[in-house]
DNA sequence: GCGCAAAATGTAAGCCGTTGCATTAAGTTA
DNA sequence: TAACTTAATGCAACGGCTTACATTTTGCGC
């Protein structure tokens, strides 16, 4: 049986305290308002009712919340999780609340998403990468809640946006890998249609064959969701082929660490027999053996910037100052030349 | 410079369309009441004018928003994930909408979490375990919100639980150690204060060695917070000790994960020199090498079962049935004899 | 002790939906 | 066609808070 008594409202404060509900009001919102045995007085009410601000009323009235949206691909792995954390911390730090969902990958969830923290007030969204509909460019920029986009940057894209040059940065880590010799790669990326940042990836490998004099044919891609069972089936599937790559160049991680798990259990040993590298330097890079050659990408960084960024543009109604971050390769042991020369 | 037009409302809907406010509500919340021309128009004007409902006004008019809350102690690693994803896809079939937010295992944090996500309208919340002050559970109660706890059962908790037996799962995993002859037990356990998952586990141990006969002192706790490099610290500490323990039993699988990376770079071999086993059985178990002895969690039923008890508390006002969920050990390379007899 | 500016507090008008009840339109039956 | 039932719609109160503006207190200089 649950609790009848109602829950307290500003009026039933203001009545046990003897003032008006603006003074209440006050006392919550701006302090200095109000004079100390005033406030210490309402306080002691709102703490003795167990009194919390209905949120819709709020919301309604001031038409703000302190509360930023974010939606991610997806919480299953760690690709997001360090960033989001950075993000938050700075956001709680301002007093801001961050309330995170997912879309699985999936641009219509994501987009339901979108309408849902914005329903709920959200007084900014955080948004990973560029690919979305017009529908929801145009969603956003009715309803005038600011966005941000993160983990990718785009100069000339629909929403500001913090983050690092996907292409770019999978470029040089192909550049390191066709110059200890590789001329075959595999490529396990993650699914390209409606991932920016899994596009681009696969455009840097390619950037850099072509930079290298290599032929297109050289790169055998294939796609598949983040994860890293599929990960090590991808991995079985390229080994298995005609043309054995001599390296495989993973999406991700995530998809890197299947790569190494199917090498293991296959036999293949990496990286004598055949180079695996990843993206992301998560966490989980530095405990695989062999350790994971992959691009270390700055995640608590991003996070704090695109806080940043993102409180500027909701407090000041500045239009966003995207930010491009560097990244950088970390050559570790799943990389060596093939053949193991 | 964002747009100005301001975000059309019910009423510029019903005068555009002719009819009167209350119809419009109908037509969106129960268009059975109103007849099919009429029903139409005032559809075709939502469309065309890009209406989307005030999600404050509506809750505070309907006192009742169709989402749920979940406070989670990390987004950082998996742990979590994966139940979670199961959690919201239950939820999404349903209709509801999950809003999740992380505490850093702050019960401050965890608190103000608690209530922004009520104060937001949240129908329903799902929290992990059971360690929470006595203000929260007044404050629960006093607002009438159903909870269900998660990841750990407890017949007499303050909130009704969706979980296993965290003490007993361990015990059957440090039996299956003390089993092969391990006398003394290195324990990596996350910070137990305000944590019942941790400490139960912790005890769940010294009640195996308890039934197998065995002195108190044949185990050794090490808290620390769950994080890979604290595994591995925590891992060298209980290394470099006068008494060497012969097999280090971790709290979860990501402390697991750290004391593998520090055994490798010890030159200590798992399990020849030494044994490690885990818990959760998260995918990152099976990619360690050795692969990872643990406790096997069934987290997407978990997280499935957590959101039909939670659904039918929020949505028949019934006191929320508690489920108790199965465990299983799972044997993999990570644990032997001692000294790899 | 008076007059006045500044500080503190109060008053009340919204904000945008939902829904009980009243009213009107439509449909039925004799 | 009158009388009456039922379906469709409208009216308006209400929910809890913020804030512009009005009013009362306080503090200070003379």
């Amino acid at each position: 049986m649950t609790s009848n008594r109602s829950v307290p409202t500003l009026y039933d404060v203001a009545k046990t305290a003897g003032v008006s509900t603006a003074t209440v009001s006050r006392c919550l919102n701006s302090p200095e308002q109000v004079v100390e045995h005033t406030r210490k007085r309402v306080l002691e009410v709102v703490h003795q009712l167990g009194y919390t601000p209905n949120f819709g009323a709020r919301a309604m009235a001031a038409k703000r919340t302190y509360t930023i949206g974010a939606v991610i691909p997806t919480m299953e792995n760690a690709i997001f999780a360090r960033g989001l954390q950075a993000f938050q911390e700075e956001l709680r730090a301002r007093g801001y609340t961050l309330l995170v969902s997912s879309s699985a990958y999936d641009p219509q969830i994501e987009e339901e998403q979108i309408r849902a923290l914005i329903a709920r007030g959200a007084d900014g969204l955080l948004l990973i990468g560029h690919d979305r509909t017009e529908t929801v460019a145009e969603y956003l920029e009715k309803q005038g809640t600011p966005a941000l986009a993160a983990w990718s940057f785009e100069e000339k894209g629909a929403l500001p946006s913090v983050g690092f040059d996907n292409r770019r940065a999978m470029q040089a880590l192909a550049e390191e890998v066709l110059a200890l010799g590789h001329q075959r790669i595999g490529v396990i990326s993650g699914i390209t249609s409606g991932n920016d940042r899994a596009r681009r990836r696969v455009e840097g490998i390619r950037d850099a064959v072509a930079g290298a004099g290599l032929a297109e044919n050289c790169v055998t891609v294939v796609e598949t969701p983040y994860d890293i069972a599929n990960g090590a089936d991808a991995f079985a599937t390229l080994m298995h082929a005609a043309d054995r790559p001599t390296a495989v160049m993973c999406g991700n991680d995530v998809l890197a660490a299947g790569a190494l798990k199917a090498a293991r259990e296959m036999g293949v040993c990496v990286p004598h027999d055949v180079s695996v590298t990843g993206f992301d330097d998560i966490e989980l890079a530095g405990i695989l053996s062999p350790s994971l050659t992959t691009v270390h990408v700055p995640h608590r960084e991003m996070g704090r910037k695109a806080a940043q960024a993102l409180m500027s543009m909701v407090q000041h109604g500045t239009s966003g100052k995207t930010a491009l971050l560097e990244t950088h390769v970390c050559l570790r042991g799943s990389l060596a030349a093939p053949g193991g020369l």
